[in-house]
DNA sequence: CTGTTAGCGCATTCAG
DNA sequence: CTGAATGCGCTAACAG
């Protein structure tokens, strides 16, 4: 079986040394034998093997990290394990980087920038062979890219040069929102973000008033409200906001945070989706299939984004760091369900 | 600010050598400044920091792990990333881990107990200060233990010895979830589960059974549906299970997993929550309070698990891996909504 | 094909 | 208070 039996806890670490002298040869032809580069005899390999396996030997990742050869981690730096979102965003990554035979160093952030760095200074310190992050600005990126280490930005991009950008179309995904909404006849259209920072919130913001530009309709800037700025509890504010525009007959939300938020203040007041309101989401989550009446949302391929993103930072790795900076834009699409219809009236 | 600007991205890196040779002292004397141990002069210490910024230096934790100290790694081995309760768990676990200046690497088994040991084997290898597992097999538990790391296991138990174990209290949960059916007025309770491999969901099955002989009532074996063992997509196989047993008025689904697939069959069916059938899932997700009507769940307290198991891990690390074996069950409590009333007829 | 030698970067003796 | 020397465990040259 795996380890044998005679591992016994605790007691200084079986190394190769002790691998090489219960196999009777040189701690260099067990290496040989063990990582299979390089010539070594064939009963020879197989004593290894087997002095190995009795000891329960585990290389030394340290050592090896250390002898210059890659340390087989690549760090993931996300804002928030617990929206879905990053979940599975962090799933995707995750899948292909454990198929590769990558360990993933996973860093919450929280949305801070010096947490950030941080993460990106332990990155370094462990001499990761790579990088995945979600950038909350420009700092990490740089530094990483400053010290030479292999970095793909996935979900936003900081501007940083030198890195690879796998990112979803916002403002096509948020255009195509929209549109549906006018195509139904809606006319006011609010929109609600949490942030216009990055290029998601930004973005998504230039793809709503770019539809109300091509469909004639003046955009109205009290019809957008940035929760980004306000202290309040968030969903008061949306509150305050449906209050403020009376004459809205739509929402589009900005993210699945906000049409949470949207979507909970709406039924805190009873009013009827679609009736009275048409919603939509940029984001899908289960959820949104799953309450009555469904929330149309844009659907984005996080998971396939997770995985894109991995696979193109190994290829930057295998290639050393170095190359052109790939930019990959994914596109979405619109899940129609039934929170949106013709307008009241 | 920090790193400065004369950090090339690339070349070879900037090692304490460097540092030492700019602030013009020996390499011994860098790292004693920059590590704060041992005695060195206050303006040596300046000059040998200031060093370390304008070249960008990042100690080499490869270096000082195998130099005998910490690795300041973490392994998190969980079953499933894009389930909401694993996501929270790590986000836990996270939590409090970083804030003690831990790294995690997180791994994703899919549950496959093979994955597990893998990652068990990567742990060692890395020179983890120690391991959180959500088991799924004894083998990597065992394999951890064996070598003498230190072992914290979370949610479940694999029943290995020598590791601190953090549950919540199924069998509660769920007796508690069952009483309330009961309560109500419901004698033909079905439950479906997705494993009766692990304690989880013995345990929930135990609780469920507790429950109804405690009201004398006779549980049928038939009224058990397992989903563990089916080929079949599980969803068809509820719809079958709600088939063969007509009398049913209530069900209890054994996770959050289960509940969704409960939820959706009875959704696509038409039938109405709670006149036709009563609803209890064990683990509450954001979900079940936004669908109409609200799902009745034993919520459980993911998050502070995730800490608890977390800190209960660094004691271990901090006293050495011995000591005696901790084992804390949280305790559930049962959130009541709108999918439980008194039965039909 | 195999053994000997030499570091990787750091923290720690031990002298000065 | 500081510097020179040593070795953590492993692998890559180089001889044999």
């Amino acid at each position: 079986m795996a380890g044998g039996g005679s591992a016994r806890g605790k007691r200084s670490r079986v190394t190769l040394r002790d691998v090489a002298e219960l196999a009777g040869t040189s701690r260099s032809t067990a290496s040989r034998a063990l990582s299979g580069t390089g010539y070594v005899a064939e009963h020879i390999k197989e004593r290894v093997q087997a002095a190995a396996d009795s000891l329960g030997y585990v290389p030394d990742v340290s050592a090896r990290t250390l002898k210059g050869r890659s340390s087989g981690v690549i760090g993931l730096l996300v804002s928030d394990l617990r929206n879905q979102f990053y979940a599975e965003l962090a799933a995707g990554v995750e899948h292909t980087l454990s198929s590769e035979g990558y360990q993933v160093v996973l860093v919450d952030d929280h949305g801070s920038a010096e947490r950030a760095v941080d993460a990106a200074r332990a990155f370094l310190a462990m001499r990761a062979d790579g990088v995945l992050i979600a950038p909350v600005g420009r700092g990490a990126t740089e530094l990483l890219v400053e010290h030479g280490m292999p970095v793909t930005e996935v979900d936003r991009r900081s501007g940083v040069r030198g890195c690879d950008v796998v990112t979803i179309d916002s403002r096509a995904g948020a255009r195509a929102a929209v549109d549906h909404l006018l195509a139904l006849g809606h006319r006011a259209i609010g929109v609600v973000v949490d942030e216009t920072f990055w290029d998601t919130g930004r973005d998504r913001l230039k793809g709503y008033r770019a539809a109300l530009r091509a469909a004639g309709v003046t955009a109205g800037r009290r019809h957008v409200l940035d929760l980004g700025h306000t202290a309040r509890p968030a969903q008061e504010e949306v509150g305050r906001f449906l209050d403020s525009e009376p004459t809205l007959t739509a929402v589009f939300a900005a993210n699945n945070v906000v049409a949470e938020l949207v979507w909970l203040e709406l039924k805190r007041r009873g009013v009827s989706v679609p009736d009275q309101y048409s919603l939509v989401s940029f984001d899908d989550l289960p959820w949104m299939r799953m309450v009555d009446p469904g929330v149309t949302a844009v659907r984005q391929p996080v998971f396939a984004m997770g995985e894109r993103a991995a696979g193109l930072l190994l290829e930057r790795v295998r290639r050393g760091g170095g190359g052109r900076s790939v930019s990959d834009v994914l596109e979405p699409e619109l899940a129609v369900r039934d929170s949106t219809s013709a307008p009241r009236g």
